[in-house]
DNA sequence: TGACAGTGTGGCAGTCACTGCCAACATGGC
DNA sequence: GCCATGTTGGCAGTGACTGCCACACTGTCA
């Protein structure tokens, strides 16, 4: 039972650096320009074993991105079905986005440096997309439950809704710090959901 | 000059045939049980033709659905900056969505036949987003233009939210086909419009 | 009619992502 | 010490995708 807990340690330190090696290869070459070999040779392992830890070699770069997710579904159970749900979505994007401290924290200069690869690097901003939508069942699943509807419907727009804002947000974000005029985070994002409402309300 | 827009048709008639014969098998065998040989093969041209053509065999089964955002992207003039900018774009879904009708006509057909496979095959679905991210970015630099604003933020939402409103409506047409239960496209697109309003204001 | 340039096509060889299989090894419980 | 279980690496294989070259087709111009 114990070693259960270690081992679940131990996998996701060597995650974490098969990700870390694959985050700076890939800033360094490229992801076209850097093979799984080059990756497991970075990390100790062998290309075998990469591939037991991550399904594509895009994967292994989203560490960061993937633990976005789950500390927003870990907030999931504090959502209150009687009212409405896409402004408490929207508060426990803020919440988790304010952890991550504009690139301040470790996770949050990880982040960073993910979101800024996406940008030249379309292949990882799909492979993040592909994250976000195995996830974003799950969510649209609960939602469901909450809302106590008999289809999809409205679940998945709220979902999508708060997804857009999010990641307009963070695209925003590193952006404008490339652009040497960095803005915050948090910031970002409650003006991003401020003019969405705008924009569908107009 | 005639002979080019001769071998456009040409191209064009080739880029079709590929697309059935890719749609067909990927229906009968899963995309996974298709290979780009027997996807070559059933169209009657070479491996190394079929990569002229697409850059992978996902691609090949989104004829119907480059079709949609084409035919969305031509209608992109009638755009007014002066007016609001999300309903214009809905209303520009709408049409292009009822052109479609329900699966009647050819074009119909092929699209719904393609959507629905995009319920069973994540790559595929996948593959559709990639092409939405590439055209998106056109059409965001186009409202921004209309903007007038110096940055993307408000583009991007937008584009994002009537995209999302697109492809929920979209699932939701195949699905409650399938389930037994059709349900009008353009009518369930409205209803989703409708909803995305309600979800963002209430 | 015959040389020509431009374009489309197929075949070949090569790289690389990804998988199934098997053998070696470590770990913890008996 | 022995056994069960989980982890790892090597190996061989499949298949997507690319660069290169040779060949064929088409229309042009002398």
């Amino acid at each position: 039972m114990a070693e259960n807990a270690l081992r679940e340690r131990r996998r996701r330190q060597t995650e974490r650096e098969i990700g870390d090696a694959a985050l700076d290869l890939f800033e360094r070459h490229g992801i076209d320009g850097t093979t799984v070999d080059d990756i497991a040779r970075a990390a100790g392992i062998s290309a075998r074993t990469f591939f037991r830890y991550f399904p594509t070699k895009e994967r292994a770069a989203l560490v960061p991105h993937v633990e976005l997710d789950e500390r927003a579904e870990a907030m999931l159970d504090a959502l209150d079905g009687a009212r409405p749900l896409l402004p408490q979505l929207e508060a426990l994007w803020r919440d988790v986005l304010a952890d991550f401290d504009n690139g301040r924290s470790e996770s949050g200069r990880l982040l960073l440096r993910v979101r800024r690869l996406m940008q030249l690097e379309p292949t990882l901003r799909l492979a993040s997309i592909s994250v976000d939508e195995e996830r974003g069942g799950a969510l649209v699943v609960r939602l469901r439950e909450l809302l106590g509807s008999d289809d999809d419907l409205e679940a998945r727009v709220i979902v999508e809704t708060a997804g857009v804002a999010v990641r307009v947000a963070l695209d925003r974000w590193v952006v404008a710090r490339d652009l040497g005029t960095p803005v915050d985070l948090v910031e970002t994002y409650v003006e991003t959901c401020r003019l969405l409402r705008a924009v569908t309300t107009e």
